[in-house]
DNA sequence: TGCCCCCCTG
DNA sequence: CAGGGGGGCA
């Protein structure tokens, strides 16, 4: 039977036959993950995050038509990247509070000052702004300009936007919106699923309720879409896709808390967008409005426009009376000031008075530019007048304010005439009284915080609201932020898309999103107020088509859509160098002391305190030999060959790249296990396996052919486990069983052939043919002495493939499998000394 | 789902 | 020997 001898037939006999033996073993605590036991594909992630996205959709609009409003407010306003919007409010908050407190000093001073009407006077400006804004148009525009030729998976560039891989994690764990989802629908081919919610009604038959719902609907978005391009300033400006789509949730949710507040005639522009410029790229998104906007709507959207008016209306009146509030407020707090120094301190005064001038002066410098830009392409012209400021952005309110203020100065000037061309020198008055001296101290108090809350107060409204165009809706993220304020019924801290986009940003620590807080925190460090624009951008680390791509694939086939926790190479020079800091929202994935983890020689300092479990001081020594000579070894060279260990970080030959990407490949990346290696560098623990350890195993083997995690943990108590080291050791027993089992199979077949009839027959010495293949496998140097029982075990297996394959066993296809479970019984203890790092000297020098 | 196994391929 | 796929088991 000449068939038995040969090798391939025997592959070709075991092929695809499953032979799970089913060894239960124990394993240990720290005992792990094979890189390969995630199969997970990139296309199943699209699967996944399409019907993430689907059911999404689904439940969303389900919460929109039953009037959930908690659920709802879950899509209100949030910004995908990290929140600009929150920042912009605390900052402005912070800003408003400083002038509450400059006026409430005034008014302790002298207690007649009114206080103010509102909590913020910013805020409340920014909010009645933003709830006048959102009719005359909608910004259409700036968002949909990028969005529209984006490819199959919205998600993927909504997050793309920031750097978000597009992976099922965030698929499944953002809401979905609906026109996302409409997009990615349509070009899968299944449409009806994104229309259905909203969607446009079938045919005639649609309740009035369902029509106005949809108004309501529109209204809103249109609303937030406004103020969103109000904000921007810019024609260019791109509004992140994400952000809207969750404003668009938001609105949902304001149609249940809003309903006073009827949607503007925004539909009119839906015809007839302004910018037939960037029409091309969304028009097709136009389209799906459109078609969203049956032609029965339009009379209750008249009547809708309407209410609409008057709402604004009745809003202008307010802000007009808030803003007379202020005006004269200020003019009081002048006047305080004036009377105060007035007798006595001329010099002080007209310092004061001059500071005001001057903040005056340079805040209505900026501000033409400011407003010029903001508002250029704005629908309604008439919105530009006195009455209606309220309908422009803040800016334009700021402006108004700092001309109150010009005016009040100058009026208070011209009354006092006679300090004109005073000295200013400081302390010229000398010491009078002590309402005197008061006064001075108070007024150059108040001036430097007046001075400081103001420039502040201009440099970030210039920031937020004057960001400059954003080419690429890459670069988009930070350009717009919505302050909350702007958003009266979003409770800002309360959003979980907020916290949502947090955790992601904490998750995917590969993408480099700066913290908006911290860039408005850092301001007053920047260079300069003009200069703003330029910093945050290179804080983005926009993600390379072939980085996203190898994050993605990454991603997909190392973790499936579950973990999510690895971070391939980035630029930390762009971070850490535009960064003295890691911000909260950024997090590194290899932070730089452990980056330097995998290329450090784990051999490189053997005096270290060894922490090792059961090593006395004089095997230190021992093991400071052997790591010597290994390293003498891998510096040689030769020992690798052309072997490609990603796990092992004890290979010098190995670029840097390769490393890290074998690290990312092996899970070696997992950033516990690199904190947990990191503060063993240095010492005698070797953070990766090395020949010798290989041959050791091989040795071992001799004795377990089925080691444990718990075993090869304490037999390699020289190596810093990890997931990866351990998988790698069980790999190697599992070549080393592959192998001892094909040498089994292929003897027993050869005996077989041999005329061999009884197992008696068959026997494994240390002259037969079977133990030198063995020999040559796991001991080819042979200076190890081989335990006899390994010769028992040999024979045993020999004979149990030899009963199998005459009684026709291998026709099953898991035959081995029995013969398997015999063996795996058959491991013996392994020698003590075996578990001494240094046990190959100590072995095989006998 | 994680872990481990075997099987196959390079 | 490593990588990856497929499968079993708890």
């Amino acid at each position: 039977m000449p068939d038995h001898d040969s090798d391939s037939l025997l592959n070709r006999q075991t092929k695809r036959r499953r032979v799970d033996i089913g060894v239960k073993r124990t394993v240990g605590s720290t005992a792990s993950s094979t890189a390969a036991a995630t199969t997970t594909t990139t296309t199943d992630n699209i699967a996944r995050a399409k019907a993430a996205i689907f059911s999404a959709m689904n439940s969303l609009s389900s919460h929109s038509h039953h009037g959930s409003d908690t659920d709802s407010m879950e899509c209100s306003v949030v910004q995908p990247h990290g929140g600009p919007g929150v920042v912009s409010a605390s900052d402005s908050e912070s800003k408003s509070n400083v002038l509450r407190k400059l006026l409430k000093r005034a008014n302790s001073y002298e207690d007649t000052m009114m206080p103010f009407p509102g909590t913020t006077i910013i805020s409340q400006l920014l909010k009645n702004n933003m709830a006048k804004n959102g009719g005359p148009e909608r910004g259409e525009r700036g968002d949909r300009g990028d969005r529209g030729d984006r490819g199959d998976r919205g998600d993927r560039g909504d997050r793309g936007d920031v750097g978000f891989p597009g992976s099922g994690l965030s698929n499944a764990s953002s809401d979905a919106p609906q026109e996302d989802a409409c997009s990615n629908s349509s070009h899968d081919s299944t449409p009806q699923e994104c229309l259905s919610p909203f969607g446009r009604p079938p045919g005639l038959a649609t309740f009035d309720i369902e029509r106005l719902n949809d108004e309501h609907l529109r209204a809103k978005r249109a609303r937030v879409e406004n103020i969103i391009r109000g904000m921007s300033h810019s024609p260019s400006v791109v509004v992140p896709a994400a952000s809207r789509h969750e404003r668009e949730h938001e609105m949902d949710r304001d149609r249940e808390m809003d309903l006073d507040c009827p949607p503007p005639q925004s539909q009119q522009q839906a015809p007839s967008s302004p910018r037939g410029g960037e029409v091309c790229s969304s028009s097709s998104r136009e389209n799906k409005r459109k078609q969203r906007l049956p032609q029965q709507q339009q009379q209750s959207f008249t009547q809708l426009v309407c209410q609409r008016k008057e709402q604004k209306q009745e809003e202008r009146r307010q802000l007009k009376l808030q803003l007379e509030d202020m005006q004269k407020q200020l003019r009081q707090l002048q006047e305080k000031f004036f009377q105060i120094y007035d007798s006595t301190d001329d010099s002080e005064h007209n310092d004061l008075h001059n500071d005001l001038h001057n903040d005056i002066g340079n805040m209505s410098e900026d501000s033409p530019a400011r407003s010029d830009t903001g508002g250029d392409d704005r629908g309604g012209d008439d919105l530009r007048s006195d009455n209606e400021m309220s309908d422009l952005d803040p800016g334009h309110f700021l402006d108004r304010a700092r001309a109150l203020l010009q005016e009040q100065a100058m009026l208070a000037a011209r009354e006092k005439p006679r300090r004109e061309g005073l000295s200013r020198s400081k302390g010229q008055g000398g010491p009078g009284s002590s309402m005197h001296a008061e006064g001075k101290q108070l007024a150059e108090t108040l001036k430097q915080e007046l001075n400081s809350a103001m420039t502040q107060v201009v440099d970030t409204v210039v920031k937020v609201f004057a960001k400059p165009p954003r080419p690429t809706p890459q670069q988009a993220f930070p350009s717009l932020s919505i302050p909350p304020e702007r958003f009266p019924t979003t409770v800002n801290g309360d959003n979980p898309n907020f916290h949502t986009t947090n955790q992601r940003l904490q998750c995917f620590g590969d993408v480099i999103i700066p913290n908006p807080l911290d860039s408005f925190t850092s301001m007053p460090g920047m260079p300069g107020p003009t200069n703003d624009q330029t910093e945050a951008i290179p804080l983005v680390v926009r993600k390379t088509p072939s980085e996203h791509h190898h994050h993605h694939h990454h991603q997909s086939s190392a973790v499936g859509a579950h973990g999510g926790h690895h971070h391939p190479v980035l630029h930390p020079s762009s971070l850490s160098a535009s960064m003295g800091f890691s911000p909260p929202s950024f997090r590194h994935p290899f932070p730089l002391p452990l980056m330097g983890y995998p290329f450090q020689s784990p051999l490189g300092g053997p005096t270290g305190g060894y922490p090792g479990k059961d090593r006395s001081s004089p095997d230190s020594m021992d093991l400071s030999r052997e790591t010597t000579s290994l390293r003498t070894k891998m510096a040689s060279g030769h020992h690798m060959g052309h072997h490609h260990r990603s796990c092992s970080p004890a290979h010098p030959g190995s670029t840097a790249e390769g490393l890290s990407l074998s690290l990312i490949k092996s899970e070696c990346s997992d950033l516990q296990d690199m904190s947990d290696i990191s503060p063993y560098s240095g010492s005698n623990i070797q953070e990766g396996l090395s020949p010798n350890h290989l041959k050791k195993a091989k040795l071992m083997f001799f004795y377990t052919r089925y080691p444990s995690s718990n075993m090869l943990k304490m037999f390699f108590s020289d190596v810093k486990f990890n997931r990866c080291i351990t998988s790698q050791l069980i790999k190697w027993f599992s070549n080393f069983r592959e192998f001892y089992y094909i040498q089994m199979e292929k003897f027993a077949r050869q005996a077989i052939n041999d005329g061999v009839t009884g197992v008696e027959e068959l026997g494994v010495s240390r002259d037969s043919e079977l133990f030198r293949a063995l020999n040559m496998h796991y001991n080819k140097a042979n200076d190890f002495e081989v335990p006899e029982r390994f010769l028992e075990v040999a024979e045993i297996t020999l004979r149990e493939f030899f009963n199998a394959i005459v009684a026709g066993k291998d026709v099953d296809p898991s035959w081995k499998k029995a013969i398997y479970k015999v063996i795996c019984k058959l491991d013996s203890e392994v020698p003590e000394i075996f578990k001494s790092p240094n046990c190959l000297q100590e072995l095989l020098h006998e």
